[in-house]
DNA sequence: CAAGTTATCAATAGATCGCTTGAATAGCGA
DNA sequence: TCGCTATTCAAGCGATCTATTGATAACTTG
């Protein structure tokens, strides 16, 4: 029987897909592909790599089916494949800050003190009842790819400059790219600082826009913790 | 600004999580524990592996934080870490089927001929009806680890020599460790080749068990279909 | 305690991976 | 066509990963 010879193959095929997960370079740019379109240049800008090396990356998570690309004039535009993929990485990080006690201590160091959050389910209520403002931290391209409803984009390095857009009667709630990311954070800081009542989103975009897919389709969604 | 090497840290933190699915063996050897807890010794033997290899890939899950460890005298039993390994490891290798041709590929070589299948919901509805037996072809220790409740056990291997248990009037359902395992269609070959009404269900015990932890956890999400 | 299991450790060689460097290619616009 | 930019290719080296082997440790049983 060449069972254990087909079985090998089998698993191996599911391991170039683990592999993908494998490296951290690889991870930070299914991060940032989880807020939308990128070009290879734009990718190796964000994550402070060489541009040979990030599209050596690129490449891989393309022959592991993760990302799409697509030639424009002089440039190639990666993105994520498809909802199961964002699902998935996601999952995956939640899963390692869960289980790995290394993941929480990182992201508590990168992300500095902590800073009140808000639950998704609050937010939307607050929102309905004009409670709260929403902004929306993250780069403009960013926001432009994609946001959420009712947001205004005030990038963080504009932030300061434009405190007075904001209203001084009605708290202001920030998100960004996610749990692990500081922008929220440090908008939080600032707007405080400023003596305005604020508190980050517990989460970002990619699970936003994830838990809007999962309530319409049968995607293999992951229990988030 | 040291925000690189901390989030650089943060990634590589994450990553070692991914590179647990790296690995074809780990990947084997989470698919086996997610039939049930087993010892260091069992495994080896269920992938084919020396003993010495096997320790090494569980250690490295262990470290990953994906699987948990107790001594038993002068064994070791492995488990799954939790729900959330369970849902993880079955997405990756869902998105994995469904973006990586090659993994269909080896799946369909592996499995043989193709069987038919029947669905959750209809086999549920069905035995409900008393319409349909229904079979666990997997080996004992997996049957007493967890089944479907209304499910017999009966391991492949013994299958055929206990046909005459089965009634001739009903339609019989196989299931076992999931949609990549081949004892179902073996089993749905051999009842078949007895003159049987038969089918495989879709997928197996562990999708079984995740979806009824799904849709009992206490999360604010929405029951995929 | 001695003998026998079961699991882990330690060392090693071969394979693979990751990043760098420098060259090559594709498309665009003058 | 040439020059420019964005991306990919190819080669190489060090680091990491994998499986093997043989030894060691933990525990049970007689």
């Amino acid at each position: 029987m060449s069972d254990r010879r087909q079985k090998d193959a089998l698993f191996a095929a599911i391991a170039t897909l683990g592999k993908a997960f494998a490296s951290p370079r690889r991870l930070e740019l299914l991060d940032l592909l989880a807020q939308g379109p990128r070009t290879v240049d734009e990718l190796a800008r964000a994550a402070d790599q060489s541009t040979a090396n990030t599209s050596q990356h690129l490449q891989a998570l393309y022959a592991a089916g993760m990302v799409l690309r697509e030639r424009d004039g002089t440039r190639v535009r990666y993105s994520l494949a498809g909802d199961d993929v964002l699902a998935l990485w996601l999952a995956l990080r939640d899963v390692s800050a869960a289980r790995l006690a290394e993941v929480e201590r990182a992201a508590r160091e990168y992300l500095g003190e902590d800073v009140e959050a808000i639950g998704r389910d609050e937010l939307v209520a607050r929102l309905r009842r004009g409670d709260v403002v929403l902004i929306d931290v993250r780069p403009p391209e960013e926001f432009a790819a994609g946001h959420i409803d009712g947001a205004r984009s005030i990038p963080l390095d504009e932030l300061e400059h434009r405190l007075s857009e904001l209203p001084e009667d009605r708290e202001v709630v920030a998100y960004c790219r996610g749990p692990f990311c500081a922008y929220a954070h440090d908008a939080v800081r600032t707007l405080r600082s400023d003596g305005r009542a604020a508190r980050r989103l517990a989460d970002g975009w990619p699970e936003w826009q994830r838990d809007a897919n999962r309530s319409t389709s049968t995607t293999t969604g992951v229990r988030a913790a």
